[in-house]
Order: structure tokens, then C-alpha cells, then sequence
DNA sequence: AGCACGCCGACT
DNA sequence: GTCGGCGTGCTC
């Protein structure tokens, strides 16, 4: 029997396959992990597949050295989403099948998981010195209690008396398995009684299909989730549910917790590497039925799904954007696929890409048109901050949102101030009239680059001089820069002395816990004001938030991508959804430079089919995804002279794809990645538009022109968002 | 990735 | 004379 085995080593030159002879007293199974002899040493493998004959010279076959466990770790179904993943995003084998394993077993790590215990051994007729006082309390202190955890007798009588006792044989090591699932706080697991849309969306989901859940803020989309994942239990079937890492939040998890007790198994990055294999564990045996967590939960090795649900469909979080890059999406429908199982991509504010995909039949569309509390959605005020300097008022805050807030410590209550501010890409604007420099060819706005006071466009590479003068109203009031949360708080802080403000960004929250903790605080700050960044934006109920202020509206619709219009709708729809939870009617106070721009009017309305139709009619007419589709070779190496030869043997093979599909290429051009160094690499790219008809086979081709020319491996991204 | 093989400079 | 620098090439 002959196998054939991929090495667990992430380099080009590895990634295939090769083969073993299996000893005829071994039984190996597909999916197995093996040890392997290597060259001159021993590696960990995984059997992909096993035959009576081989393509190798056979006479040049070594022997499989050692199973490392009795079982496949690798079920058939990953080994079928390996060669999907493989092909579509040009991936290395070893490198996906390490997505499929928790990191504790890596490299032939076989881990169980101990604790140890400490019990008095009878036989032993030492005795404990009179002066050994810490000896002596321990000894007594397990005769009453027999037996005691290492950790527990460390901390109360210290590590030396116990490892003496323990080298004079007076106490014996105990191993006892533990299963370390992680803490959850209490949760609400009372039954809800569902409205008539919800009812309809659980009977509609039920086939092998892609659905969309369109369902506006707080219209219970969770509770639909529920009894979806309920239904599919009593049918002996086994479900994951995939959720933003950020909303990810203690409530959620024990709100399933208490809903489905032990069979819920949390994959999030809260986990310490030994509970996050636990997990794996409990799912791998079937001891837990549902999986839920951040992207790489999609992953979880559970057999027989009835169902695979994406909330917060829209959210950037899903694609992958470094090493195996993937979406998250594409594994799910394989996935579904596979189990002939439903899945359900929810969102109160759907992708424009899936949305398309509703609307042309591919996914079916469900929709929840109702809170499920029957409140109205805040009221959204949108100021023009260029009539405010107009009117002599320069600052961060407009004079509507001061007099509400003051209202707001007036009554003690509490307001959140969101700052839209992501990455420190700076663009230029003119402060009289608010145009924002773009791109010639590209329509989106060009970023600022200090070290060479250019503007360059991250889409195709072309460079401007800085503006000295509006271009449009010829002021020369035309400025980079962005405001930031600290400022913001500060400046509060001087209007409203003995206020409470808080503030929630990634610099207060970079130990643990943090988060919980400002939030806690900010509960009973009374009045209260909390300001953050997107942090803020999700999840988090406070009854008491009356007022939600949006400071820079603009930051996000003038990111450099092509979705930065559609995010901004999902971040006013999702921030405006913090104010007035319960009886307090709420408000959202938006201040943006652009008070025309369609994507307010469509937002203050909670008109996202509005917005659809007008966002898909742009990218259409401008051949933006999902009508084209985006391709980004990116090339990285410490030295910059052969990156630049590889980029130009690269470019000059590719330009010849021109001739081929002299109609599909939309665009194609080679240059400096816009973040030209980073961790101490040069970074060039090479830049696709293409039409969707043949984008599978220009992707192809340029992958094999790549792969021919570079020794190492090269980075493909498909339609990214982060072009740095 | 790692490890061997191999071909040129300064050292007990 | 040899120890060791790291360039190149192979691993079923």
C-alpha cells in the first residue's frame, strides 16, 4: 500500500505531494497525520490518499516511520475543502490543512490535557521534619482533604515545601484529565415569542441554499438564529455560527450558553491555545453539537451541519486578508455544500454584493421589516459642519450636538460621541466648500504621503501634487488631517467639567479585559459620555443612551477603497441603533462636511434599498465590484533590486494577457505597493480590474505567469479593501 | 523549511 | 594543511 502525504512545511518548494510506503502492520486511514523520514530527518505529514500502485519510483519510496494518532485528524470533508481552497485562492496544501488543526497539535504534538493532583502516599514511612512547618501543614491539610490541585497547594503553603515532599516520596502525583471549557457569565435564556416575519424566516429556511437575512436593527435576528439551530438539533444534525470577533461579546455567548448549555463550543481569540484545542476536542468527538465564533470557527471539525449561519454577513472581518487569505463566505457554501445543508447570511445592512446576489436570484432573500420591540428607529439629524464654520463655529462640535448634549447631563442620562477614524490615511480637504481630492481615473480619494508630500491613489498607483488651492472654490483653506478621540475628549472634558467621559479606542483597550471594564463603568456613569471608535458601534445595550453624536462622518467615505461609501451606511445604521434601547426615545446627531452626499439621505431615512439600488447603479456604470472584479498580485522581498526584476519579468508576461482579453481587462498596470516597506520587505504590486465573464481564467493565467517566474510564493488578493 | 554538499578565505 | 563561511539544490 503506498500513501501519499503532505509535508507540514509552509515553502513553495514542498507544496506537493509525496509518497510513502505504509508497512503492511500499520493501519493508516486518510486524514491520518504521520511521521515521515525526510531527507535526512523526520517530519509531520498527513495521508491524503492511499493506493495499491505509485507515480513515484518506487525503488526510491522510504517507509512511513509512525502514526501520531489512531484516528484521521483531517476528516474526508477537509480534505475535500483543502483542494477547493487550494485552487481558488492559489494556496499552499500544508498551509490550509494547518487551518483545519488548533495550533496545540502542530508538528506532531500529540497533547492530552492534564492537571495534576497531589494525594499522600500510604506506603511511604518517611517523615516530615518538626521544623519543615510548611511540610507538616500540607501533610495534615491533605489528610483532611485527600487529595488537593499542584496549583492550589503552591499558592497556599509554596512551591518548595511541596516539591520536597514530593522528592522524599510523602505525596504522590495524581493526573487527572480536565476539560477547560471557558467561563461565561450568566445568561438570558428566556423564550421569546416570535412575530410573524421571524416565524416566516424559520419556515423558509430549510432547504440546501443560500439565504439572506435582511433584517433592520434589533428586528431579532439572534432569536431566529436560535430556534434555526434548534430545529436542526432535534434532527440530530449539528450547526455553526459565525459572528464578528468584536461582537463576540460575554452577553451573546451565555445567551447561547444558557439556550444550549455543553453542546455550544466557543472558538474566539479569547481563548488560551489549551482551551481553544478543548473545544476543538469536544467538537471533533461530537460532545458539542454547535460551533460558534469568529471567522476561523468555519473551520470547526464538525460532521453532519443541518446549518451554517454568517451574522453580520457585511462585515469586513470575514475575508482573510493575510497569509491563507480566504472569505470566509466561499468556505461556508462549500461547506453547506458538502453537508447539503442551508446557509444563512444575516445583516441589518447586507453587502452590496450579496444583495446583488439576492436580488439575481442566486441567494434567496428573507426578510425581518420590524423591530421586535415595534419601537421606531432613532431619529437622525444630519448638521452641515460647513455652515457651521460659515457661521463662525471652527470646532469639533457643532452647536446642535452641544445643546443636545448638555440636555443629555441636564436629564442624567448618557450619550455616546463616535469618531469614524480607521488607519491613518489622511486625505485632503477644503475646509470652506468640503471637496476631497480624488483621482483622476479612479474616483476614490487619493491619500496624503507625508515623506513625499504627494497624493497618490491606491488604486492605480498615479501621484499628484499637493493642492494649495480648492480646486473648486479656489479657497486656500484646503487641508490634510483628522481628529482624533483624545482630542475629542479633552475638549469635552472642557465643556462639561464633572462629567463623566470615557474614552474606548485601541489605545484603552490593549490589556484585558479593559474593554468590560469601561464599559462597566461607563453603565453607571450617570451622566455619562463615551467616546469611541468603531468599538462602540456593536452589541452594546445601555438603556440610558439617549444621544448618539457621529463627529467625522466623512472618514470612512473617503477611504480609498471602493466599499468605503457602503461601509459608512453600516456604520451610521449600526451606531444609530445604540441610541434609545428601551423607553428613552434616542437621537443621532450626524456631522459630516458632505451633508448632500446620497449615502446620508439614504442612511438618516434607514433606507437601505435606496441605497442599494443607487450604489449598485455607481459601480456598475464606474466597473466596480461586484460587477468587475479586482486583482492584486502583491510581490515581497528583502531586497529590493530583485523585487523589482521579478515585478518586471512578472508585468511584462502579464501584459501580453492584454492581447489575449483584449475586452476583459479593464485595467492592468504595475508599481510601488503603497506601503512600500514593511517588515523589512519591499512591496510592488501588480494591478487587475477584469469583467466578471473570464476573471476565473485571467486569475489563472496570471497565477502561472507569477508562479513560473518567482521561486517563492507570491500573495493574491481578490476585490481587497485594504490596498497597503 | 532544513539539511547536505561544495567550493573559497584565515587559523591552531 | 583544515575549520568554517554560506550559495545551491534536493527532499517521496
Amino acid at each position: 500500500m503506498f500513501a501519499s502525504v503532505i509535508i507540514d512545511q509552509d515553502a513553495k518548494a514542498l507544496d506537493k505531494v509525496f509518497e510513502y510506503i505504509v508497512p503492511d502492520d500499520m493501519t493508516a486511514k486518510v486524514g491520518m497525520r504521520v511521521i515521515v523520514p525526510f531527507g535526512a530527518r523526520y517530519i509531520q505529514g498527513f495521508i491524503i490518499d492511499l493506493n495499491d500502485v505509485c507515480q513515484y519510483d518506487q525503488t526510491k519510496l522510504k517507509k512511513i516511520q509512525a502514526l501520531v494518532e489512531d484516528f484521521s485528524a483531517i476528516k474526508i470533508e477537509m480534505l475535500q475543502l483543502m483542494k477547493f481552497m487550494t485552487k481558488k485562492y492559489h494556496l499552499k496544501l500544508a498551509s490550509v490543512l494547518r487551518l483545519f488543526l488548533p495550533s496545540e497539535m502542530r508538528e506532531g504534538k500529540v497533547k492530552e490535557l492534564f492537571i495534576t493532583k497531589y494525594v499522600l502516599n500510604r506506603e511511604c514511612q518517611a517523615e516530615v521534619s518538626k521544623n519543615a512547618k510548611k511540610q507538616l501543614e500540607i501533610v495534615e491539610f491533605l489528610k483532611e482533604n485527600e487529595i488537593a490541585t499542584s496549583a492550589e497547594l503552591t499558592q497556599r503553603f509554596g512551591g518548595s515545601a511541596v516539591k520536597s515532599l514530593f522528592e522524599k516520596g510523602i505525596i504522590l502525583k495524581q493526573k487527572e484529565q480536565l476539560s477547560r471549557t471557558p467561563s461565561v457569565i450568566e445568561g438570558n435564556n428566556k423564550k421569546v415569542n416570535l412575530n410573524e416575519s421571524q416565524l416566516n424566516a424559520i419556515n423558509t429556511v430549510t432547504e440546501h441554499k443560500t439565504y439572506l437575512l435582511h433584517g433592520v436593527t434589533g428586528s431579532g435576528k439572534t432569536e431566529v438564529y436560535m430556534n434555526l439551530i434548534e430545529r436542526e438539533l432535534a434532527k440530530g444534525k449539528n450547526a455553526i455560527m459565525l459572528v464578528p470577533e468584536i461582537s463576540l461579546t460575554p452577553q451573546i455567548m451565555s445567551n447561547f450558553k444558557s439556550r444550549f448549555g455543553d453542546k455550544v463550543a466557543l472558538l474566539h481569540s479569547g481563548l488560551s491555545a489549551g482551551e481553544r484545542f478543548d473545544e476543538w476536542k469536544r467538537l471533533f468527538s461530537g460532545q458539542a453539537t454547535i460551533a460558534i465564533g469568529a471567522r476561523s470557527a468555519i473551520f470547526a471539525p464538525i460532521e453532519n451541519l443541518g446549518i451554517i449561519i454568517i451574522d453580520e454577513e457585511h462585515e469586513q472581518s470575514y475575508i482573510s486578508e493575510s497569509n491563507p487569505r480566504y472569505n470566509t463566505h466561499d468556505i461556508a457554501k462549500f461547506r453547506a455544500r458538502f453537508n447539503c445543508c442551508p446557509l444563512l447570511l444575516g445583516s441589518a445592512t447586507p453587502s452590496v454584493e450579496s444583495y446583488e446576489k439576492a436580488k439575481k436570484g442566486e441567494y434567496r432573500l428573507v426578510e425581518l421589516p420590524v423591530r421586535a420591540n415595534g419601537r421606531e428607529m432613532p431619529r437622525i439629524q444630519i448638521i452641515d459642519m460647513i455652515n457651521e464654520i460659515r457661521m463662525g463655529n471652527s470646532g469639533i462640535f457643532s452647536s446642535q450636538l452641544l445643546s443636545d448634549l448638555a440636555n443629555v447631563v441636564n436629564d442624567k442620562k448618557q450619550a455616546m460621541i463616535f469618531i469614524n477614524r480607521r488607519g491613518y490615511a489622511s486625505f485632503m480637504r477644503c475646509r470652506d466648500c468640503g471637496y476631497i481630492a480624488k483621482c483622476s481615473d479612479c474616483d476614490v480619494s487619493l491619500v496624503y504621503h507625508r515623506e513625499d508630500n504627494r497624493l497618490k491613489c491606491h488604486y492605480c498607483g498615479k501621484q499628484f501634487k499637493v493642492l494649495d488651492r480648492c480646486p473648486h472654490c479656489h479657497s486656500e483653506n484646503i487641508k490634510h488631517g483628522a481628529v482624533g478621540t483624545e482630542k475629542v475628549v479633552s475638549e469635552l472634558q472642557a465643556i462639561f467639567p464633572g462629567v463623566k467621559i470615557l474614552r474606548m479606542d485601541n489605545d484603552t483597550t490593549s490589556t484585558k479585559n479593559a474593554h468590560q471594564k469601561i464599559l462597566n463603568e461607563f453603565k453607571h456613569s450617570l451622566p455619562g459620555i463615551l467616546v469611541g471608535t468603531q468599538m462602540i458601534a456593536k452589541g452594546h445595550d445601555f438603556e440610558n443612551v439617549v444621544l448618539v453624536g457621529i463627529v467625522d462622518a466623512d472618514q470612512s467615505l473617503y477611504q480609498t477603497d471602493y466599499r468605503s461609501t457602503e461601509r459608512t451606511f453600516q456604520l451610521i445604521t449600526q451606531v444609530s441603533g445604540r441610541a434609545g434601547r428601551s423607553e428613552n426615545e434616542g437621537k443621532v446627531v450626524l456631522q459630516t462636511y458632505a451633508p448632500r452626499h446620497y449615502v446620508y439621505k439614504f442612511a438618516s431615512n434607514y433606507d437601505y434599498k435606496g441605497f442599494f439600488r443607487k450604489e449598485e447603479n455607481i459601480r456598475e456604470t464606474a466597473n466596480f465590484p461586484p460587477f468587475s472584479r479586482l486583482i492584486r498580485v502583491l510581490f515581497a522581498d528583502i531586497d529590493e533590486n530583485n523585487v523589482r526584476d521579478l515585478l518586471k519579468v512578472c508585468y511584462n508576461s502579464a501584459i501580453k494577457l492584454k492581447d489575449k482579453y483584449p475586452n476583459e481587462i479593464i485595467y492592468m498596470d504595475a508599481m510601488k505597493s503603497p506601503i512600500k516597506r514593511m517588515q523589512n520587505k519591499y512591496r510592488y504590486q501588480i494591478l487587475l480590474r477584469v469583467r466578471l465573464p473570464y476573471a476565473d481564467q485571467i486569475e489563472d493565467d496570471l497565477f502561472e505567469i507569477v508562479d513560473k517566474a518567482s521561486k517563492n510564493s507570491v500573495f493574491f488578493e481578490i476585490n481587497p479593501t485594504n490596498l497597503s
